[in-house]
Order: structure tokens, then sequence, then C-alpha cells
DNA sequence: TCTACGCTTTGACCGCGGTCAAAGCCGGCC
DNA sequence: GGCCGGCTTTGACCGCGGTCAAAGCGTAGA
């Protein structure tokens, strides 16, 4: 129980920040982390509370969002394993963290957090480039919200899920299943629009042949040329 | 001329990037940089070229832009004089940089400057607390385009707006009478609507009494209550 | 001062996607 | 195995905001 605790054997050791630390660097900061669980639907931060922690997340999937002040809810932002979580050199956090799925955390203070970045210029340096890829990937999804149709969004959504699932490589040409790591409610989330929306669209895509649903969670990507058709 | 050309009379010498860097450093940094003024509409980076420079905005307002492939158009983040623009660490630019007014700025090759970075870490951290700040801007806009109505984007829109125009600061409760720096199609742009919404949007706010136009450009916020009032 | 061009406003119309409502499906738990 | 609750699907309807079209303005340049 202990061993899984140490970064040793982090299922994430080489892929998150850390991977730009050696050894004795990762104990110092080791002594820092600790490991936290999150049950689906348990919430890591809320918007508006003091920004007090970041970390890894190590598996699982974590969802950011925003919120209008009368209830309306948008996803800004997922996080998958490896991914970096927190807002430093912030005072209050500016959106909800939520686990959209089982997901386990290294969490660090944010203060000393900040001190271990400033001693680290490769780690600082990593955690740039990510920030600015992320930064890249929200306007994007700015663009998509903003003026593609419901058809286009939804189409756009699974071929970005079946990049994931196939390891993020270009996807062979044949047929690619896997499971969704979002409810319909939370793909709506994710795409602004309605969970009406999504399902007609899924229903359609399932009609015309480019994909199959299996369950809530299951779906089949079989004629990527057909999906992206823009009829 | 040659004067106007050096960091010393730089009018964002201290709010830029820049202002992390001590008087040699700075000297250092300006033999590497250079002044480009740009003309209304002029296009500095085209999405999907090298990324090549990067630097400051000395004056004048940048837009952002990312477009589909089939010719759509949203502008995703717009640039004030001392932010930085570009996109260190990157092959391509994702997005197209085009000048709104005429703007003069202060530019680096992208490879030597990120160089600068490395050897100046106050300079980075700096640098990596405002991509969180546009990434933090970013996310909030994606909820503004997916669930704020027609009107809700305008509202909200005119009152940044107002606050960037009165230095930023808690509005004083009284009118305020500025330029917009956006024509209404770039407001459209921004906002993921159409110019003619955008528009009938600004005129139902006036017959309302909360604004007043001058012109294309000029506008009076009168009542901000009104503004903001939800009918 | 006149002209011309580009931006803005206004109007008429329509379709996409949201809303409201109800039925269906599936998985978990007793 | 059966029941229950939550998620999903489907249907009917409607309104917001987009589209197409034309008229108004304002500014710049001759």
């Amino acid at each position: 129980m202990e061993a899984t605790n140490t970064c040793a054997d982090c299922a994430v050791r080489d892929s998150a920040l850390c991977a730009s630390l050696n050894d004795g660097e990762l104990m110092a900061l080791n002594a820092l982390g600790r490991r936290r669980k999150l049950a689906r639907g348990e919430v890591l931060a809320w918007a508006g509370d003091d920004s007090l922690i970041c970390g890894n997340l190590i598996s699982g999937v974590l969802k950011l969002t925003a919120s209008t002040p009368d209830g309306r809810e948008q996803i800004v932002g997922l996080a998958y394993p490896a991914d970096f979580v927190g807002r430093p050199y912030a005072g209050q956090a500016e959106f909800t963290v939520t686990a959209v799925s089982e997901a386990e955390l290294c969490l660090f203070p944010r203060a000393p957090f900040e001190r271990v970045l400033e001693d680290h210029a490769r780690m600082e340096r990593l955690l740039l480039q990510r920030t600015f890829a992320a930064l890249d990937e929200a306007r994007a999804r700015m663009l998509a919200l903003a003026r593609l149709s419901a058809a286009e969004k939804v189409t756009g959504f699974l071929l970005d899920m079946a990049d994931r699932a196939t390891g993020c490589r270009a996807m062979p040409p044949g047929p690619v299943t896997f499971d969704l790591p979002l409810t319909r409610g939370e793909m709506a989330e994710v795409l602004g629009m309605t969970i009406e929306t999504v399902s007609r669209q899924l229903t359609r895509l399932k009609s015309k042949g480019a994909i199959t649903l299996a369950g809530a969670r299951g779906i089949t990507i079989r004629d990527r040329e057909l999906l992206r058709g823009r009829d």
C-alpha cells in the first residue's frame, strides 16, 4: 500500500512534468506530494475558492467547468493521465475541477510547488510549453464552439476521442472501437449544446452507418469518411 | 528616428515582459529585436506558417484569428500594448495575427528569443504567468461563446471594453465615453455572431437608453445597470 | 463641395438547435 | 429475477439568431 505512494512506480513518472527531474530531485518533490483518489463526480476544487493545490493526474479523467451566475455550465477543459492540473500564481481558482471517472492524483500545495518550479528551470519550461499547448487547444475550441454546426461538433469530438483512444497515433484506416469517457450530458457540456441534440446527432450518424453504439459508453467508428461527410 | 528604436524610451518598457530585465540585459535583448510598424489590416503572421517571430506589442491592437477550411472565422484573442505576441516552442503558428489598428511591435526571432528566456528565469516566469492568465481568459470566453445569448455577449463585451478604456480600474459610476477599437464585423468575429445581430443588439441598447452611439466607433455607456438588465 | 466606397443599420424570412415532455433502455441492487 | 433510478432516445414545437437584401451614413479623396 505504501509502495504505491512513491514516484518510483508512478504510472506517469516519464510522461508528466516530473519527467524533467532526476531521481534525487524527484525524492524532494515526493516528500511534498500526496496521493489522492477521487470518486466519479467528486470535486477537487471549486471555482472561486483559493487556489491551494496543483498536481499531476495519474489515472482517470477530470473536467474543468465554468459556469454563469444563473447556473449554465460549460466544460472548458479535460485532463487525462499525465496532465498537469491546477493554477500556479493565482489567488483564486477560476474553474471547478471534477472527476469524470474514478481518478487518482499526485497533489502538491501550491506555494511550495511554485518554489520547486523556481528551482527547476527545466520543469518550469515544460510547464510553460504545456500551458502554451493548452492555450492553443482552448483557442481552437473557441472556433469550434462559435462556428461549427452541431453535426460538425459531434463528428469532430468523436474523431478526437478516437485519436486519444488509439494512442493519439494516426488512426488505422479500419473501424475503431472504444468507450467514451463522458456521458451524453458531459459531451453536450463540452460541445456547447444540449443532451438532446448530441443524442440526435449520434442517432443520425448511426443510421448513416458511420458509427455503431453499444450501451451508453461504447462506440465504434465504422467509416471515417462517412463520418466526416458534410451531408 | 533612430532614437525611437531603443528600449530606453519604449512606451511599454515597464509593463511588457522586459520589465523583468535590468538595463544591461535589456541592451542585449535590444540588439536582437527590431521595431516593426503594421498598417490597419496588415498581417503579421499566417496560421500554418512557421512560427518564426515573437515580440511585444508597443502600440495599437492586434487580433488572433482561427478559421475553418471553408473560411468561417473566429477571433480567439486580442493583443493590446505591452502584451506578448507569438508562440515560443511551436513549429507552426496555429493562428493568424492581424493588425486591427495601426500598430507598432518590438519583434525577436523566435529561436534566439527562446535562448534569452532560458537565461532569464524571471522573464520566463513572467511569461508563464501571462500565459496562464491568457488561458483563463480563453476559457472564460469559451463559456461566453457557448452559453450566453446575443444580448449577454454584447453587453459583456461593452463592459469589458469600458473597463479597458478607463484603465482597467473599477469603473466610476457615471457615464463613460470611449472609442471601440473594433468594427462591427470584428465585434461579431469576437463574439461568435453575425454583423447584423451585433448591430441589432446595439440598436436595442441604444433605444433602451443604456448607451449612445457616435459614428461607427464612438460609444457612451450611460447606465451600467440598465445595460446589465436581463430584459 | 461632390462623389464614391465601405461600414452600418434595418427589414423580411427561415432553419437550426433549444425546450418541454414522455417513453425506452440499461445497470445495479435488493 | 424483479424493481428502481438515472441516463438516453425520440417527438412536437418554437424562438433566437442567421441569411439575404436593400437602404443609410460618414469619411476620404478628388
